[in-house]
DNA sequence: AGTTATTGGTGGTCTGACCACTATTGAATC
DNA sequence: GATTCAATAGTGGTCAGACCACCAATAACT
């Protein structure tokens, strides 16, 4: 009595791409052998080989060229926890959840990118609130993007990302205007501590309202 | 001159599976077309819905039962994190954001509860700390989930838990035993303002060092 | 009524064909 | 000899079709 599941080819493929790798000693950037190749070497069809190879491509484990072949790649999990978290959106009813947790990211990249924003940084993020003056939601992107960059904490951006994308298609929120030149000040005066409470807001307890322009549909 | 980039079949199936799971408000445990009827409603090549459902399975978002059909899944990680540790291991670059970008999860979850953590929970978190004083990372897991239940915010603990799991295969960490108690016993002070502070940790400026335990391999 | 055989639908796999893209090769040109 | 450009070989991208194995609902049989 074998406890050996059967496993399907692609993900024999998988393992023995593992394998391989380790043998190898491969490093990303490296070059993997092509599907025929491998389909050849492994005793699998092409079809079931690129199942395993689209699989990890998927989560970022692998990198493919058309005409030229396909790479081990730098992984990075945030497809990953994107794509996850795409489905996981969906799957519950939790857009209200989804402002607030933004919001939250948001203080933190403000408090973050404190220790790193120099003088010329600020000049930047001033230019950008003439440019984007007319609208608003270009505006609150542009603005956090720019700070988000200064975080150098790909992964918290690369999450603020998605929910900001979500967000637009449920519900569009800004700060209202003085927020904005508010924050700046506060970096310009090198002041740490009063940054949580900007985005707390007047109203203590109260999440969402005070500081917060709404505009559902 | 469309700018829009040529996107891979396999992955524009995901996405119009991401839309139909969105239509029809699927959710797990609910059955999706086979993959015959979807190559065909999607004008694709079977071996290309394959790829994109092979993907989908391999980090856990769909189930696949020979004979019967494909079946969207309540996410977990299983596979995917033993997959992905063993990927990760010589590749170290992304594991500073995760840890640290889990950990400001967990400080906000813990200001967040604040409001609505009662004397009675207090004593269940004493109860948490106890009975897994044994193993630190059953403790800090058990504690955190206890308090993102707390905060009543789906989503910043799902996203958590998300970080949770692919973090043990990286890296575990822990905070000191002197952790845990101290936060207790600001809640049970009602002393808000020091929540932060013992995040930040007593050494201003550093993220990981100081309060936190970190083992690698 | 209960059991068994049939059948239709599903995923699992392989093969072969064709296209599109890339890099190399090699010939024609300067 | 160096440069340019066209042919070519290798690669991934995609599709269609053919089987097989498995499961469940149905039909046929006892």
């Amino acid at each position: 009595m074998s406890f050996s599941i059967k496993q399907k080819v692609y993900q024999e493929v998988i393992k023995e791409l593992q394998r391989y790798i380790e043998r190898n000693n491969l490093n990303p950037g490296d070059k993997l052998p092509s599907e025929r190749e491998l389909s050849e070497r492994l005793n699998a069809g092409r079809s079931s080989v690129r199942e395993a190879l689209r699989a990890l491509e998927l989560i970022g484990l692998v990198e493919t060229r058309h005409g030229e072949g396909t790479y081990l790649r730098e992984y990075r999990s945030f497809q990953t926890v994107e794509l996850l978290s795409s489905f996981i959106l969906r799957q519950d009813n939790m857009k209200d959840d989804l402002t607030f947790t933004k919001k939250i990211l948001e203080k933190e990249a403000a408090k973050l990118a404190f220790a790193r924003i120099s003088v010329s940084d600020i000049q930047e993020l001033k230019a950008i609130l003439d440019v984007n003056s007319s609208n608003p939601l270009t505006k609150h992107r542009a603005f956090f993007k720019y700070l988000f960059e200064k975080t150098e904490n790909l992964l918290l951006m690369k999450i603020w990302s998605l929910m900001d994308e979500f967000s637009h298609a449920v519900c569009v929120y800004h700060f209202e205007e003085s927020f904005y030149n508010t924050l700046l000040k506060h970096y310009s005066e090198r002041d740490y501590e009063s940054i949580d409470p900007l985005f707390s807001g007047p109203s203590e307890g109260e999440q969402l309202r005070g500081i917060f322009s709404l505009d559902c549909f």
